[in-house]
DNA sequence: ATAGGAAAGTGCGTGCCACGCATCTTTGCG
DNA sequence: CGCAAAGATGCGTGGCACGCACTTTCCTAT
């Protein structure tokens, strides 16, 4: 990889970190375009090159989340179970990694709480859905050829794919929505999700 | 209901189905909310009284299918087993109904390029995900009345609901999207995409 | 029946935003 | 070293979301 794309990379990673972490701060629409642009020493008009918009913005790393569970899938043993790999692809994307466990920060419950707010505005669940939804495509890609199925015609791999967004949207709702965010281990709860899912949701 | 409200209603539908028409006609953004407005009989202004912006009125009308798939969930006979339920209330309001049926308009092909189209904008797709994913709270309280289970403690029920929108947008986009819009009919898929979901879809 | 008040519709003004276009700077390569 | 492509920037414009104040319409309680 040049110079060039990763510089790339970069300014669109510092302009989504920014978008979340200046929004969770400040609440959203008190966060301008301007603003984000700014942290991320670029200019206003450079922002729309990389993002369409705020919501855009915020949701585009859990997009960028969402192919890597793609590609972790691609990536499992051809011999094991397909619910396992799934499982195995998705849950170490959502567990936090040693840089933030190790900093028991004191505001954290002032994050949580502004990152409640933030999941709370339309635009961005609208956008974090679609995020999710787009990538669906490349899962559906990775199921395909671990079943030997082909997304193009038979909705096996795409219905796959919806199922595990659908168990990642229920779980992190759940998890912070729900007051599950301080005790329990979100891993948990997407490791239940897609077990239930797997099993074809049968009433208890 | 009073006057009052069933004006309501009708602006509200009318504000909606202008927004749809003109938008597959011409174009998302050759689409002006004025031209909403004025096609519905109505101000500019009132407009935003009603949605928050052209891709919101867009997807309201997938909003209230998914919000009556809630109310028919809820009232189909109790012994029913839930997943067949579900399926009776999801198809019929997917299948046209004859107004539409007894015309076959010469022009069809042609909106159904518009659709094609007007589902192709980001906004709208993004719009479209976030009326599905509120809808699946009332749909959630169904599936725990009929299950027993409860929504904010279990995931159950929001796995359901989440499943079946799953199946919903799979079965929507391979009729749509791929070429299925011609030949096949979507309720055959819609049963399809959930007897698989419900079957906890097992590698073929 | 009617008066009072709530709810809906409207007009205006404001600030933000998305994006086309032209220009300048940086990068990769011969 | 110099050139072509890609990216960053500045500017301008049309549209949009929404707060606010005002008018109109409808419901309700006396």
């Amino acid at each position: 990889m040049g110079l060039r794309e990763s510089k790339k990379l970069a300014t669109r990673a510092a302009l989504s970190w920014a978008a979340i972490r200046l929004v969770v701060e400040r609440g959203y629409d008190a966060v301008l375009v301007e603003d984000i642009a700014g942290a991320a020493g670029v200019s206003p008009r450079t922002f729309n090159n990389y993002f369409s918009g705020k919501a855009e913005a915020v949701a585009s790393r859990h997009l960028d989340r969402c192919l890597r569970i793609a590609d972790g899938l691609g990536e499992r043993p051809a011999a094991e179970p397909l619910w396992e790999a799934i499982i195995q692809a998705v849950v170490p994307e959502f567990t936090p990694g040693p840089e933030v466990t190790a900093h028991p920060r004191p505001d954290r419950e002032a994050w949580v709480a502004g990152l409640r707010l933030m999941l709370a505005v339309p635009a961005v669940q609208a956008e974090t859905l679609r995020a999710a939804a787009s990538a669906e495509t490349a899962v559906a890609a990775a199921v395909g050829d671990r079943t030997g199925t082909n997304p193009a015609t038979d909705m096996y791999p795409k219905l796959v794919a919806a199922a595990v967004t659908a168990a990642i949207n229920v779980a992190s709702q759940h998890y912070y929505v729900g007051g599950g965010a301080d005790r329990g281990q979100i891993g948990d709860l997407l490791v239940d999700a897609l077990r239930q899912v797997s099993a074809g949701l049968p009433p208890p």
